[in-house]
DNA sequence: CGAAAAGACCAAAGCGCTTTGGAAGACTCT
DNA sequence: AGAGTCTTCCAAAGCGCTTTGGTCTTTTCG
């Protein structure tokens, strides 16, 4: 069933029709009700390419996914696609995922974007100055950063999370408690939330004329393995930390492991603090000790950057607005004053 | 540059640019590489949209989405994805997911088959009968079924690993040590995958006469919390088992933090085998006590799957093949003979 | 050498929608 | 009553590609 079939039963025009069921004014109310309503008896639904092909205008989101042997997408990547699709789902959006070269990314944006292959993209782990960012900035398609990038000459539309704010919180919280040595076991620091991680904590110490000490500060892919090998040889040293602050749940999980197999407890000997991005899978409140967190869910992002590209499909979110979330710090049973 | 524009600047037809482009014979060799050459030299790409319009073909496959606030994506789905991009990057692939309500999945596949969305998609976490094998079979869509359903009345093409194989061997060890009280901590018991695991522990028991006792097989999402739970309430038991065999990393997570809670140690109190899909973030052998495991990286799956989808694509492949992977087992630490 | 076959190309008809540029009739206003 | 203004609808022109159904040469072969 497609239109001309159907505007031939209705004895209409096409151009009648395609306006009824779009909801442009110059047609009598009255005709409209009898099209929606033949439209709907007959499961008429415009076909899409064609449609495609008339606006430009897909209905769809694009990604494009890093990929690469030696490329790992992210765990973190799924809970934000939870989120996406909540709200994708209720609107009839689909997600593009374009998968291309970790190193080559710019080609596939240049062809998603020549191709009118999505409506808008999202852009996720910026790093400072990020490329993509700049790239998807003058190609002109309609845009969000899921985090934000540094030194650009420009502005641009983002959601983020206050990480300088939430680890400076933290780190705060630690000093209070007397500790002295702090350690951050942090995400790549090629990525700008890593970065303000470290500025956050950084700052809660130089308020008591603290430092981040030399060989104090990690920075790790995020995976079980690294935050294992990074315990170990912070808590090894001589001037070992007595509080560790992390930046996700799965390094804390091997930080806990080192812990245990140098025979020390948390938090007795160490006070312990990581960042949760709230998975459904791995919760702080069922560590052993029950770990204290910052914590923002990076579903409910997820569902407001749809919410927002959505809004600049349609026009009816312009210009370079950042938003900030703040994060909560939730104390657990993982920290204590400092030993000694 | 389109084709019109393109063709003018040759001096040829459009039929006959398209034609060349395409590799269709009628066309003159010296032809042919004068309007590959412009096409290169100008940057031609013909327009996706309107080759969709024309050909009904996309050039992209699809997913449907399971979406809600009580559904979360599980993380394997992220490690599957890594590898279908890692193929679909090569040959210019996409993949479309379409968020659905979990309870209607119906309705979206239904839509993107009646709207030539994707060219074909594939299935995951299929279930016996699954209805949505059934629906997608009479939709007439390319598909892939990633793992097996069951008591369908019809063929249909499939890519899995041999669970029941593997967690055959698994418990025939553990029996073989010596082992009488094996336990099983599975997945959700509604999805083939669990239903094969757990068909091969009882067989390898059957054979020395061994069963699964009431209650020392547990059914559950694959959660750390999840497999805390699981074993903490099978080592309480009087008949507490002397090995367990587990569904998932993640889970196995669970059984040792509740084996170190019980005061127990492993392999001395409890042997452990589980189920490895080779996560980039959290391995078998870096667990305090190394992990014995079935393994078998998903992600080769999502390469296999993705090809597969290439090949009923472009009609390389038909008829309702299925393929199943033999799954290794990797011995570690967390095995040894039975206790007394 | 003439007929048939093969080779190389083209004009035009879709694919199914949106949108432009009217046109016809009904209504208002002076 | 005639000019202007709405209201409501339509024919036809795109969007940019593929594909059908030719035409015109050139080659092959009995």
């Amino acid at each position: 069933m497609n239109l001309k079939q159907l505007s031939h039963m209705l004895a209409l025009s096409q151009t009648t029709v395609s306006r009824a069921l779009n909801g442009y004014p110059e047609v009598n109310e009255e005709t409209r009700r009898r099209v929606i309503d033949a439209a709907k008896r007959h499961g008429y639904r415009p076909n899409p390419s064609a449609r495609r092909l008339a606006t430009g205008k897909t209905g769809m989101i694009g990604y494009v996914l890093p990929t690469g042997a030696a490329v790992d997408i992210d765990p973190h990547f799924v809970e934000f696609l939870s989120g996406l699709g909540d709200y994708a789902r209720s609107h009839e959006l689909d997600l593009v995922l374009s998968p291309a070269d970790a190193d080559d990314q710019e080609t596939t944006y240049r062809r998603i974007v020549a191709n009118r292959q999505v409506d808008a993209v999202y852009i996720s782990s910026p790093r400072p100055a990020d490329r993509r960012v700049a790239l998807v900035n003058t190609l002109g398609i309609p845009f969000i950063v899921h985090g934000r990038s540094e030194g650009l000459d420009f502005d641009y539309p983002f959601t983020d999370i206050d990480n300088e704010g939430a680890f400076h919180e933290a780190a705060r919280l630690l000093v209070q408690l007397g500790h002295r040595r702090l350690a951050l076991i942090n995400g790549d620091d090629g990525e700008t939330f890593a970065i303000h991680r470290e500025r956050g904590v950084r700052r809660a110490l130089a308020a008591s004329g603290l430092v981040l000490g030399e060989g104090h500060v990690c920075s790790l892919v995020m995976t079980e393995e690294n935050g294992y090998r990074a315990a170990r040889r912070l808590l090894e040293r001589s001037d070992a930390p007595t509080a560790i602050v992390c930046s996700s749940l799965i390094m804390a999980l091997g930080v806990v492991r080192a812990v245990r197999d140098l025979g020390l407890t948390i938090p007795g000997d160490l006070s312990l603090i990581a960042h949760d991005d709230v998975f459904p899978w791995l919760k702080p409140e069922n560590f052993s000790v029950p770990l204290s967190t910052t914590r923002s869910s990076i579903r409910l992002a997820g569902a407001r950057i749809a919410e927002r590209l959505a809004a600049r499909i349609s026009g009816l979110e312009e210009g370079a607005r950042g938003e900030v979330w703040p994060v909560d710090l939730v104390i657990r049973g993982s920290v204590a004053g400092a030993p000694g």
